[in-house]
DNA sequence: GACACATTCAAACATCTGTTTTAAACATGT
DNA sequence: ACATGTTTAAAACAGATGTTTGAATGTGTC
């Protein structure tokens, strides 16, 4: 009989042989409340509509991760994981020339905006933690952004012929990245703005193009400047 | 004695001539509420807090403005009306070369988020509805961005050699817009990915020649390639 | 000063929401 | 079959929050 919610820990995280109920509901809460925190966020999603959408009970949440949190952690760990497509890791490959990984992890971050299963949670929950942090945020940006951050410098510190944290290329890389967010974080404005933008996979491809070349200009420009003088 | 919040209107918004104390408690709400709902958006802020804050009762919030929400569309009228700074006028003149336009939108919005009073109000409004729509969202978009929006689809295209509706003038916006929105709608991953980085005005300044030159690097290579072509 | 009105205030109300409780249902090993 | 530990279910609890109420206080007019 277990007291608190600050007190007790989930139930027995470790070892889960024969059972598979609990894996289930457990499954279930975390799919559902990936749906509602990417849409709403943590403050303005409620544990009874998780328990809805899961077929679970008000009660499930708070016994299978102690507290609201911990569902939203254990989210977030998930979220992130899956933030590790095939092909942004693909893009993130060592052996790629600096323009190549420039351009694939621009369409790889893309495209997963339109993706059929949990279309680009990571992301949006990212959102909702810009919008109102909740002390999670550290750990999802250390693990699920600052490695792509870092290949970003060192890629782009290659073709401006500059140091991975000279401040131009600081600059450029947050040139990048703002304008790749745009499209998830002002989608609502973008709706308003051009009506006509549906962000289809083909229409996607277009922008990821548009993005590369709009950068690559710039960088490609410093980088030929640097070599000449 | 009025009976329920959503048909009473707001008392006497017309002829205010002798009282002042009125007046006074509706401006000190809507500057407190201006505070609270740029930092937490509309869901997590609380009558509370904001009269805790204008020194009011309770009761001012819905005696003086109906409910919560004709509280908050009347911050969003003023904070549009605010975004309007002589700075961002200036930059839209029209007599205005399109590349010192340019410069100009990106310095105005760039400049906002350092200012004392009132620090980056409207900006950070529609950060919060981009998370968590409230319907007030169109309003906003059509009076505070659309016109600076589609000046500089005009500069743009101008530069570019295309029509202001062209889908490269449109998508080379988006990317201008996206590199500025990002110093304020990613702040708190800023912080985490480059502790270093200190938004004051000298570093806004820096930032907002660099946004300048990493635009104009592409714009001014297709506007070359038009006019040779 | 008395009246009518607008404004302020403290308290209460109704609802929502995270959490806890209590008991029943279930599974598992002996 | 029994005992034991685990999971589910319904209800209740406690706190927060938007809103309303009704009295009290101010404010201007006659």
């Amino acid at each position: 009989m277990l007291r608190t919610a600050s007190l007790r820990k989930a139930p027995l995280a470790g070892r889960r042989s024969a059972k598979k109920a609990p894996e289930l509901t457990r499954d279930k809460l975390i799919d559902a409340a990936g749906h509602v925190f990417a849409e709403r966020g943590f403050r303005a999603t409620t544990i009874r509509e998780i328990c809805k959408r899961a077929g679970a009970n008000v009660a499930a949440v708070n016994y299978t991760f102690g507290d609201k949190m911990g569902l939203y952690t254990e989210v977030l760990r998930h979220s992130v994981r899956a933030a590790k497509t095939a092909t942004m890791n693909a893009a993130l490959d060592s052996s790629l020339s600096p323009e190549d990984t420039i351009r694939g992890v621009i369409r790889a971050r893309l495209m997963s905006m339109c993706r059929e299963e949990r279309p680009d949670w990571h992301i949006r929950l990212v959102m909702h933690e810009c919008s109102q942090p909740t002390g999670a945020m550290q750990r999802v940006v250390d693990e699920g952004m600052r490695p792509i951050y870092d290949r970003m410098k060192a890629a782009v510190g290659r073709v401006i012929g500059l140091p991975p944290d000279h401040e131009t290329t600081r600059l450029s890389v947050n040139s990048i990245v703002g304008q790749i967010l745009f499209y998830t974080f002002s989608r609502p404005v973008l709706a308003h703005l051009q009506p006509e933008l549906k962000l289809t996979p083909n229409q996607l491809d277009r922008i990821a193009d548009h993005i590369a070349d709009f950068s690559l200009a710039y960088l490609k420009k410093v980088g030929q400047g640097k070599s000449h003088g």
